[in-house]
This record gives C-alpha cells, structure tokens and sequence, in this order.
DNA sequence: AAACTTAATTAACGGTGTTAAGTAAACAAA
DNA sequence: TTTGTTTACTTAACACCGTTAATTAAGTTT
C-alpha cells in the first residue's frame, strides 16, 4: 500500500506541475500564446502525456482559473478589518480594479474566456472559489442595507449592478475599447473616478 | 473606362458577398465556427481567394462589426423622440440590453473579441460608427445634468460607469458568468432590473 | 496572333487540440 | 528467474486553423 500512495503523490505532483508551468506561460507570454504543445514543452513531456493527468485543456484552464480566484480571495482577506459596509464594499471594488489590471490574463480566464465555463457546466456543480466572492458581494450589500447606509433594494439587483460596472471596467480595459473614451494615462484614474462615482451614489441620502 | 469602373462593382459585390456570408455564419452557427475556410465554403470559393479582397481574417472581423455598429445605430433611432434626458438614457440601456441578448455573437465581434480592435488600432484612426455612439451617451449625460436631472460629475466618468455596468451585464451574461447569482428563467428580468436601480439611483434627489 | 494583366486556383507551411497505436520500463505471478 | 501484465510515456496521425507562394486559366491589349 506504501507503494500505490507514493505513486498517487507523484502523480499529483506531475498535475501541479503541468498547472505551475501553465500560468507561467499566462502571466509571461499572454493567454493566446498557451498551447498545449508549449506547456508540453515547458516540462519537458510529450503533448500527449497531458491528457493523461487531464482530460483536455478546458480542464487545464478550468484549474488556472482556480488559482485565479484563490489569489483574488487573499487578496481580499484585509477586508475583514473594514467594519463599515461601504467602505468594505469599496474597498472590494478597488481590490477588484487592481486584480484586473494587475493579472490581466488570469482575469481573462476567470470572467471572459467561455472555456473554463464550459469544463464547469460539464461538471454540474461546485465552483466553490467563484461562489465564495459572490456571497460576499451580497453580505456585504445586505449588511449595508440592514445598517441603513445603502438604499433598500433586492440584494441580487444591487450585486448584480456592482459586479457587472467592475467587470464592465476592467473587461472593457482589457479589450481596449476604453481608448476611445479617455486616454491611456488617465484610464485608470478615471476607472477609479467611476467606481467612487458609483459608491457615492449608492449611499442613502 | 466603362469597363473598369464595372469591374471595380463587381469588386466590391464580392466583398459584400464576403461580408454578408460572414455575418450569417455568425447568426447561424457562432463565433467559434467561422474561418476563413469555412466562409470560402459558403461562397463556392477557394479560401485564397478571400485574400484577395481582404487583407486577413481580423479585417473582415472590423467589417463585420462595422455593421453590427450600424444595426445598433438603427435600433437607436427612436431614442430622438424621446426629450427627457434620463428617460432617454434609460431606453438607450434597454436596447443595449436587447441587442446584447438577442444578437450576442456580434455583440461578442463589437466588445468582448480583441481581433477586431487590433485591425482598428492598425488602422490608426477612425471607427466613426463606435464613436458616435459613445458621443450620444455624453451628451445625454452632460444635458441631463445641464437640465439639474442627474447628480452633477465629470461626465466622462459618468459616461464610463453607465456604460461598464450595462456592458458588465451583457458580457457576463453572454460568457455564462451570471448563471450563479440567478436561474436562467429570471436573468434578463434581473438584468433589466439592475439597469432600472441604476437610473434611480442616478437621479438627482 | 502574341504579349500582358487579372482572377482564381492548388499546394504547401507551420500551427492547433486530440486520439490511436506502439514502446520500454516496472511490477507480479509462475 | 522467467513469464505475463500493468504503467508511463512517446511517436504517428487526423482534422482542423490562418496564411503565403507558385500556378493555371481567362480576358484584354497591342
């Protein structure tokens, strides 16, 4: 039995590595550059020996993305320390203006790319990074609605409103369709300006 | 010169035939499954010969999302009836709404896909069609505002934040983002609902 | 009729995700 | 210890993709 468990943690490292080496290539060569001939070749292995710690890409994509949402979560784990909703609140959407434009490859699989989402669907259930966000988004927005600092609403309304005006920014960025509308220098100031225009607003009068 | 300039119709005939071919493909069967080869096969013509009226693949790609400018455009146009700046701006966030949703593979082409924008950014300048619509959403604001309806700001920022949130919406709900935070039977409702609780809460008090 | 121009083609290159077949080493049973 | 079997991996191949170069066939001009 000794034997079968050392093979199983050698297995498990061989699909850690794969996925190590995979968003390397996102984070220094960019999401389109991600073929699973380069991967492959970054450790080393045949194209083929992928598929047997991984069904297809989407699998691999589906578990990068993963990582993604475990680095956006520590990221957020200061928000704790910030009792009052609003600023809670806001301060989750400047941690989510910066992941964006920190990681924008990662932010591209998380939110944009239909891959992963596909490998989820095929699953059935769980997701659990993703949902964990998303609850926090509505706790936060319930509490500020309890406390009488945000205008009473359907909580899945207002969440659905915040998240889609952060996502619409970065997305936006990311797809250079903001170039238009301001200049580059002053894209992320006024990316800023829109999300403090949007707390201000929110807040009961 | 009677013949040339037939010749340069015919020209532009098999452009269009491109074009329109490339455009059903979308409709038809998605995004994913338009190539070059594939729109080739439609016209009864030998892939080469695509290039021969256009420069690449991403060239066609602009074109076709010119038009889907331009369909947007004509959805728009009832908007002059109505004279009450926020009214208007909210009707123009519920045709944005509806062309997301009922033509999501172009409005993939027009603000999620960065192979068009690459052509754009090639080209240097122009995209007058994008433009114009971006610039009627400033002015609704600014007149808003002039007319003491909205919360005065820059309105530039104003203009990034009502924009962001209606395409966040689109652009999760065509990438399955939204799937977790609402059945699919009460999405678009939702959806709506959200751009609804922008417009009042963007009221000036 | 010969030379030239144009429009379209076939063949090919290098790339992609993925599957099937083959190989060599490690292990089990005789 | 030798035989058979499982395991880990590779090579070869399929069917696509965007794109370029070379080639053919037709039409126009001289």
């Amino acid at each position: 039995m000794g034997i079968v468990a050392r093979k199983e943690q050698q297995k498990k490292e061989i699909r850690q590595l794969i996925l190590d080496h995979s968003m390397k290539l996102f984070v220094e060569e960019g999401f389109s550059h991600v073929s699973m001939r380069r991967i492959a070749e970054r450790i080393q292995y045949s194209p083929t020996t992928l598929y047997l710690y991984f069904k297809d890409k989407n699998e691999i994509l589906f578990h990068c993305c993963e990582s993604g949402f475990k680095m956006m979560l520590t990221a957020n784990i200061s928000l704790s320390l910030i009792s009052n909703p609003i600023d809670r609140l806001h301060q989750m959407g400047k941690n989510y203006l910066q992941f964006g434009l920190e990681y924008p490859e990662f932010y591209d699989l998380m939110f944009i790319q239909e891959a992963p989402m596909d490998r989820l669907i095929q699953m059935g259930e769980g997701w659990s990074s993703g949902d964990q966000s998303l609850n926090a988004l509505k706790i936060i927005i319930q509490d500020g609605m309890d406390q009488g600092l945000i205008v009473p609403a359907k909580v899945e309304t207002v969440a659905m409103a915040v998240w889609s005006m952060v996502h619409g920014l970065v997305s936006l960025a990311i797809r250079k369709r903001l170039d238009k509308l301001v200049s580059p220098a002053d894209m992320e100031q006024t990316m800023h300006d829109s999300l403090d225009w949007l707390l201000k607003t929110l807040k009961k009068a």
